[in-house]
DNA sequence: TGAGTGCAGGATGTATACAACAACGGCGCG
DNA sequence: CGCGCCGTTGTTGTATACATCCTGCACTCA
């Protein structure tokens, strides 16, 4: 019922954007792939006018890439593509906690933040971690970033950031549930809690140079975790990123 | 002819586009004011179709904001919101000299950036500079950026420059014009060149620090650029960006 | 046999008609 | 006199029909 309510309250174009990507993550249209806007029709149910529209923003979005004769296909990513926008991921934020950190935050707008981390800290805490522990620790490192990000108090800067966490691999939650899989996992999930940790007492104690490195450095963990994953071929369910690999020869 | 065969060439959706960017970036429509559908019509004389597509792809440009009911505004940006843009293109250039120093370049792909420097030198020699070497010299310098961005070979990296730099007051080209009718113009310009070479040299010794560190500090240029035109009240024409001001009491 | 040309099919680009929704103003009732 | 409700108007959301362009294939001619 609520669900019939939900799929009435928003919008063709919505419907459109959010079922053509659960296709495109899920592998079902291959990288390189045409998309022509009337199989898009059929697949989605809705006419071509939202159609279109869900196949612009896909394209902004980053999933899509316009053929300059006109249309769309799905955009084939390489390892390095993945790896370079993890990092830049990692430049964007640490410049938001260089931000936060020179500009001084006031202890009220931290406390949130302090929160967070304690929750986190809860978590980590487990030995060995359970599953439920590894979901709920994703749902809180979602959290922890964008309370950081906000902190920076710029608004084309977090513009910028969410923009690039929308790729399916360079959000900071992109590779946490696939290294639970992993013997690595409980060592890694100690570190990023470290950070954590840093980058907060940096922006308290007014250091941008520190907390710029340490976000830099933290983003990393994702590009290890990737590396991580692919050698010890990891479920795939686990990784939806890896379908947009090209020529994905694992 | 020619002209008319040019707006028969490109699509609506680009014409309409176009012509209502120059209406923000002149300043016709005012901030935060809305701008239905239809009157963007009357303006464009295309129909809403592609009106449509034009503001959509107006939004993620930066230019409009979307309102929650639906329909558009005028994006109107602070003072403050300029200023990171531009750090923000900095630090993205930064990275990506850094990428071209840390993974190398061969002597060839350097080249034409050299030749670049070369001409942008001659330019810079001349005292007192001339209107028509300004011109020659935004021309230069934004092909001298395109270059180096190219130079870190990471197309996830040159998609958000991109991005950034179609902000109108965030590319790197964006003050020098208005810096032309400042009396420390032809400083500026020397120490912007001295930038230039200094990021060649980096890149050729493999000095990834160095290089991403000098890019970070040439954008800097523009945000003095910036001030000093605010206050001395240089000419708007030369300066589109001012007028998606908020709160424009200059 | 290969290259070029023409045709057919399907794709996108565009315009417009219709439906649903939201904002605003006026009117009536408390 | 003020508050709230209802109708009206203008807006955006959606569907579809038409025009134009591109693409791929087959056929023909050199």
């Amino acid at each position: 019922m609520s669900e019939r309510d939900a799929e009435r309250s928003v919008s063709q174009t919505v419907r459109a954007q959010l079922a053509l990507r659960d296709l495109i993550l899920s592998g079902r249209l291959r990288p390189g792939e045409r998309i022509s806007e009337l199989q898009a029709v059929d697949i989605t149910g809705v006419s071509r006018t939202p159609v279109r529209l869900a196949l612009v923003r896909l394209e902004d979005e980053g999933l899509l890439q316009a053929i300059p004769s006109g249309g769309f296909m799905v955009k084939a990513f390489t390892e390095r593509d993945i790896l370079d926008s993890i990092e830049l991921r990692g430049t964007l934020e640490g410049l938001a906690a260089r931000f936060a950190a020179e500009r001084g935050v006031s202890a009220r707008s931290l406390e949130p933040l302090k929160e967070c981390l304690a929750d986190l800290d809860q978590l980590v805490r487990q030995d060995p971690i359970s599953v439920e522990a590894f979901s709920a620790y994703v749902t809180m490192n979602a959290r922890f970033h964008a309370l950081l990000n906000e902190l920076s108090a710029s608004a084309p800067l977090i513009r910028e950031i969410d923009r690039v966490s929308a790729l399916p691999f360079a959000s900071p939650s992109a590779f946490v549930m696939a290294q639970s899989a992993l013997p690595e996992a409980h060592q890694i999930l100690l570190i990023a809690q470290d950070h954590h940790r840093i980058v907060v007492d940096a922006i308290e104690n007014r250091e941008g140079a520190r907390a710029e490195a340490v976000m830099r450095e933290h983003s990393r963990l994702a590009a290890r975790n990737l590396r991580l994953a692919i050698r010890n071929r990891t479920n795939l369910d686990l990784l939806p990123a890896l379908a947009l690999l090209k020529s994905s020869a694992e």
